[in-house]
Order: C-alpha cells, then sequence, then structure tokens
DNA sequence: CGCCTAGTTGAGGTAAGTCAATTCACGTGG
DNA sequence: CCACGTGAATTGACTTACCTCAACTAGGCG
C-alpha cells in the first residue's frame, strides 16, 4: 500500500477490480534505484524503457546550447518517467531525480501485454499521460502569462494538490525537496528573484517555504491570487463506465 | 491528393500500404466548415469530437480570468484539433480558427475502429499525438529560456518545418496568416514588442514578414540563431518496422 | 576547522511592458 | 466617389519587472 501510489493515484479517478490491481502490480517487478542528482535518461538517448515513481521525486527537463535549462515538470510518486519517450525512438528530454529515488523499470511489451489484459487500465493510463500533457501546458501558460509571483503560487498549488491524491500532501502544504535553484529552473526565473518572490508571498502571509517544507498560510486566498483552477488535473476521470466513483 | 495532407504528414514518417490509407481515408467523411474568428471547441466544453484539419489555420489557447490569453499552438493542415480532450471528459482549452477552416470530424468510435483494424496506423496517431506533445514542451522551453527574438525566430522556424513536411512551406519561408496579435500571445510578449523584433530581424537580415509572407533570407544563420534543433519534429518515426522508409 | 551548497539581501542595469499617437489598407454606406 | 470606421502595423516616450553582479550568512560534513 505505501509502495503504491499509482494504483492510488488511478484509484482516486477509476474504480480498479482486483483483477486490474494484480495486473497493476505485475508491472512492478524490475524495482531499481537511482540517486540524487544523476540523471536517469539523457537527451538525445534512444531505446530507453520507461520508470514508475514509487519514491522520491525527479524532474524532466531540456537542455540549452548555453547550459541554461527548462525544467518541464517534476514527476512524484505514482508518476511514470518517460513514458512518451517509448512511443518516439529519441528520448527528447533528460530526467533527473531530485533525492535518491525508488522505480519500477517497466518494458513497453509489459505495458502492451498489460493494456490487452484489462482495456480499463490502458484508458487509465492513457488518461494520466493525457493529464501530464494537459499540466505542460498549463506550464507553459504559467511562464507565458503570469507574474513571478503569480506563477510561484500556481506551482506550488499545483504540487500541492498532485501530492494530495497519493496522500503526500494536503491544504496545510507538503514536504517538498526542492531547491530555490530548481524553482528558478522551473518557473522561468533567476534564483534570486525567487528568493525574493517567495519572500514576498511570506509577508503577504499566503505561503511559507522554509526547511523544506511548502505551507499554505491561507489556500482559499492563494488560489485566487494565483488563479488557480484545478480542473485541468482532475478532467472527472477517463472515459470510462458511469460507475467509476469519484 | 490536395485534400489529405494527414496522409501527406504521416507518409513522410512511415510508409503506409494502400490499405491502410483506405482506412485513413474513410475517416474523412464528415466534413465541415467553420469561419474565421468563431471558436469550434469552447474550454471547459464537454462531449466534444475531434477534427482533422483539411485547409486553413486554427489555434488553441487558454483564456485567463483577466482576459489576457495563451495560445498553446497553431494547427496547419493535417493536424488533429482536440484530440487529447477525447480522452478526457472536459476540454481544458478553446480552439479558434485563424482563416475560415475545412475539417473532418471524427468520432472517438470511428478513430478506435480505424485502430483495430490496421494497428500500424494506431501507433503512427500516437505518434502524431506525441509529437504534439513535444511541441508544447519546446514552445515552453521557448517562452521560458529564450530572449524575445531568439523565440520569435524559433517560433517561426519551427512553423516552416511543420508546414514544410506538408508542402506548404521550404527554406524560403511560407505564406502565414497569423496577425502580430497572435504571435505576441503566442509568445508570451506584448503586440507592440513582436513589431519591434520583427523590424530587428528584419534589419538583421535574418527573417521578414510582411504582407502575409514569412521569408527566410538566411536558414542556417537563423537556425543557429534561434539555436533550432528539430529533431523534436521528427525523431526518426514511430515505433514500426524497418521497412518504414525516411 | 574550513569548504561547499543553499539561502538572503542590496545596488544598479536592461529587456520588455504600457500608453499613446500615427499611418495604412480595407470595406461600407451616404 | 468620398467620408468614415475598423483592424493591423508602426513608432516614440516612459515605466517596470525581472536580471546580473556581488557580498554576506548559516548549516552540513569531511
Amino acid at each position: 500500500m505505501e509502495n503504491k501510489p499509482l494504483a492510488r493515484k488511478l484509484g482516486a479517478l477509476v474504480v480498479l477490480s482486483e483483477a486490474e490491481l494484480g495486473v497493476l502490480e505485475g508491472l512492478h517487478r524490475r524495482r531499481r534505484t537511482f540517486v540524487a542528482g544523476r540523471d536517469l535518461v539523457h537527451q538525445g538517448q534512444s531505446d530507453q524503457a520507461a520508470y514508475i515513481l514509487i519514491s522520491g521525486w525527479a524532474f524532466s527537463y531540456k537542455l540549452m546550447a548555453n547550459g541554461e535549462r527548462q525544467i518541464v515538470d517534476f514527476q512524484i510518486p505514482g508518476d511514470f518517467l518517460g513514458l512518451r519517450s517509448v512511443l518516439l525512438h529519441i528520448s527528447d528530454h533528460s530526467i533527473e531525480p531530485v533525492t535518491d529515488i525508488e522505480v519500477t523499470e517497466v518494458h513497453v511489451s509489459d505495458l502492451l501485454e498489460a493494456f490487452s489484459q484489462t482495456p480499463r487500465l490502458a484508458t487509465a493510463v492513457m488518461w494520466a499521460a493525457s493529464r501530464d500533457e494537459a499540466m505542460v501546458v498549463e506550464h507553459l501558460v504559467n511562464v507565458g502569462r503570469r507574474n513571478a509571483a503569480e506563477r510561484m503560487a500556481h506551482f506550488l498549488l499545483e504540487l500541492g494538490a498532485r501530492l494530495t491524491l497519493v496522500r503526500l500532501g494536503s491544504r496545510e502544504g507538503f514536504a517538498c525537496p526542492i531547491t530555490q535553484y530548481l524553482l528558478a529552473d522551473a518557473l522561468g526565473l533567476s534564483a534570486v528573484h525567487v528568493n525574493r518572490v517567495l519572500r514576498q508571498l511570506r509577508e503577504a502571509k499566503l505561503l511559507t517555504f522554509r526547511d523544506g517544507f511548502v505551507g499554505f498560510e491561507n489556500y482559499d486566498r492563494l488560489a485566487e491570487f494565483a488563479q488557480f483552477d484545478p480542473t485541468y488535473l482532475d478532467q472527472g476521470g477517463p472515459l470510462l463506465p458511469i460507475d467509476a466513483a469519484r
């Protein structure tokens, strides 16, 4: 149970049968660990497997010629790593663990076999992939059209909502191993400005970020400030029979 | 032939058999037209079909509470409209035609049936979807980490490459119905600044944008200036038998 | 003890935004 | 046929959000 955040995530949106849970479980055979800071997937690398993140945090990013990077998204327990790359011959981004992480390696063949056994599971996984894409779209809106403070607030609210789905967060806040430098690369800001913006939000009594913990001081006011509308995270579940409970 | 840009796009990456082309053709039954400026899909709308764009341009965007918008991507002939929304109950974005457009409406059931008839087609379509996602990721990098001039150059180079795939562009340039206001909303800039940046690029003899035509004055120098690396657009094709020619 | 990384703050610079005025092409109706 | 309105592009003057450089603090760890 503690080690099945994916089941918990999918289960929050679809009622999974015992059989489906069993198939899902079967995907978690090849367990591996990676240490913080060492890429598991390199931009340009081909022929790689996908992973399901069990514990710890990672992030996917693109490197620019001048050495700067843009973080596309952070991955938390229950998320896939490199799912899209499996469809393509070449990974167009890199993935690096923020902390030491535990993952299970999934080969395309395993995944396809699991799908053929339980089509509902296939839909659920494709739903998860669509949700990932919707998040990237929202990040684009974030970076393109929100100022630094709103951007920060929106980003942390999204993370909080995602973590809540796998019981690692709540409306109070969440434990967060991200440094201000990583935040800067995710939000398209400089590290210095990230620091200033965090102070600003703290002084406005909206949120705190200290000692690896994000605290929502006033969730509702913060959500309004950031124009945070979480429908893109939780679209009522995939196209499944109506018996799918919420 | 003129009205099958999708076949041309997929065909550029996968060798499609006569049978597969036939199935693809079968998807183009319900033809419809929409006029410029009138949304075909509304943010928050549910129960919508997907479309394949035959002629004309459209764009997908998200609207913010304050009335600003962020354009996520432009769609050109051969592209799907709202493919992701089909998997989700609710569309998280809106789609508006730039020009009058012709589309064919595709129901999920048609698509699934086509897939079951020809699995290779399914893979090809999923490849196209992955490519769309890779483009959104690249737009995020663009807006997050490139300055206005590089951003503009990169964006127009990407459009040029995509249009070339469906024979609507070349290394010389392409016809482009986009206004500077739309450009601004796509690049996260103000319309005024878009104008200044275009002047700057023109004076640097890199590209021109006049009277609805984008001209690449010096393609190679422009590509270097924008750090344009098109691998994310053309990943060597989907996971198909090696007989897929390039 | 001293180094390294993360965080913090100040001073000053700059890319891009805002506001506003002008031009031009175009359609449309008196 | 011309007056008028409208949408797009253009340019100038001024403002500002964010960046860069730089210095300093505090904790962790060999």
